[in-house]
DNA sequence: AACTTAGCTTGACTTAGATCAAAGATGACA
DNA sequence: TGTCATCTTTGATCTAAGTCAAGCTAAGTT
């Protein structure tokens, strides 16, 4: 299930990657990022379904998703469960936890995907002749606060198609910055899984996403979205006002 | 309105603060807190209601919050805003906006309140030699994923009572953590802010506050309340099931 | 090709919480 | 001491979203 990639001098290094520009090295300036090859010893492969690591157990690495996605979500101990994070390739899974070295999320793969496995102690080792790697990660850490602040925005003072309709414009922005379509895409996670994360039910989403259609702001057939009118959709959000 | 408080030699520094057990330093080894005392240069007092940053302005600087409260807040360009986080003495405030030196966020005083600075630039230096802090900041920030986490969790799949117990229950522990006691206290916000935190209105927050009284959860006057059983306060929000 | 299974859609009905409205508290201040 | 202004409570009503239920689709699987 948990396949281990060793990584060899023939492999991609950060250097070369070509999420260098969206991954852990973004807006790092060049000279540093060509120090940070010795950064990743290992890749791990997750097939779909599976878990990159569960809530409670220690914690030692980042993780630098390179393909497929993932989902976070932490587990309450009367069952319920929420979905606090969905990732792309280029984003850092594992952010939170750093407090007591103990995941305080589960991560499982929507898809077979593959993640780049930053130690923390080799972290701490190369940031020595490279100083702006611990800026880096804070600046990661903080990145992932202002992004659960927006969705709690959402959540709290948000209504469901706003929801949607934010959730659609985040996605297809981040689609956009990896050099996918803004507008056409498949999203692999489930009407369930979206509702969850946005507090809603996945009837209610799949409505939404019925109305969305019907009223020409985008098509969808199962997981396929186009997006049509991507002003509508802003607008719903609240742009305008 | 905003203050400035030199922090002169016979001042009380990380090492000698009362709040040593819950601020910054908290886990670090004493022997390494005992080199901070440089970290705290000057400190601010903000009158109640005047702002300690603003959202979209320059951020160089961390702030350990002394006395007072303080609650952080994003605003959409449509006017809507949310409470992002309600800090107590001992809190850091300001590890949002980290991400490229802009705060994401506005902090706001609750009452008057007094903050030491805490300079990034001299994080960076004193981490030269206290090589901890830099892991200190990594835990601080990983600590507020974890708490936006769970009011994900609350927003994202509690219904109107659950949230507000939760929400006692938190400002319970966080104020015993101080030394207070965990069952009387005052709330240092409003119904509406209450409100805005938990996705709620002001109405429902101020009626679920009169049933608790009546179901002899709590006694509540105002802003003053005392918590007469928390078991049932834990029960509610999922304890057991 | 028939059978499962998991996921999605749609309809009918219910309800938790919002909205609207009005009347008490509380504290600040002249 | 009275009068603002702000905050809070409570009631009446409305509605967005939840719940329950029944089909529908797509993709495996044998």
């Amino acid at each position: 299930m948990l396949k281990r990639v060793p990584v060899t001098s023939e492999s991609t290094h950060c250097s070369t990657c070509m999420m260098g520009s969206v991954c852990l090295p973004v807006g790092m300036p060049s000279s540093e990022v060509a120090k940070l090859d010795e950064l990743v010893k290992e890749r791990l492969r997750i097939e779909k379904g599976q878990s990159l690591f569960q809530h409670g157990t220690a914690l030692d690495a980042l993780f630098g998703l390179r393909t497929g996605s993932i989902k976070t979500q932490i587990v309450e101990a009367s069952g319920q469960h929420q979905i606090t994070g969905f990732y792309l390739p280029g984003e850092i899974v594992g952010l939170d936890g750093m407090l007591d070295g103990i995941h305080s999320s589960t991560a499982i793969a929507m898809e077979d995907s593959e993640v780049c496995v930053v130690k923390l102690d080799d972290i701490d080792e190369i940031s020595r002749y490279v100083p702006s790697l611990q800026h880096q990660v804070r600046r990661l850490m903080s990145k992932e606060i202002a992004r659960s602040h927006q969705v709690l925005l959402a959540l709290g003072s948000m209504r469901s198609e706003q929801r949607l309709a934010a959730f659609l414009i985040n996605l297809s922005q981040r689609l956009a910055a990896l050099g996918y379509s803004s507008t056409d895409f498949i999203m692999r996670m489930s009407r369930e899984e979206i509702g969850n994360y946005l507090g809603l039910t996945l009837e209610t989403v799949s409505r939404l996403f019925s109305r969305f259609a019907r009223d020409g702001v985008i098509r969808v057939s199962q997981r396929e979205v186009k997006i049509l009118d991507i002003a509508a959709l802003n607008e719903l959000v609240g742009k305008p006002c």
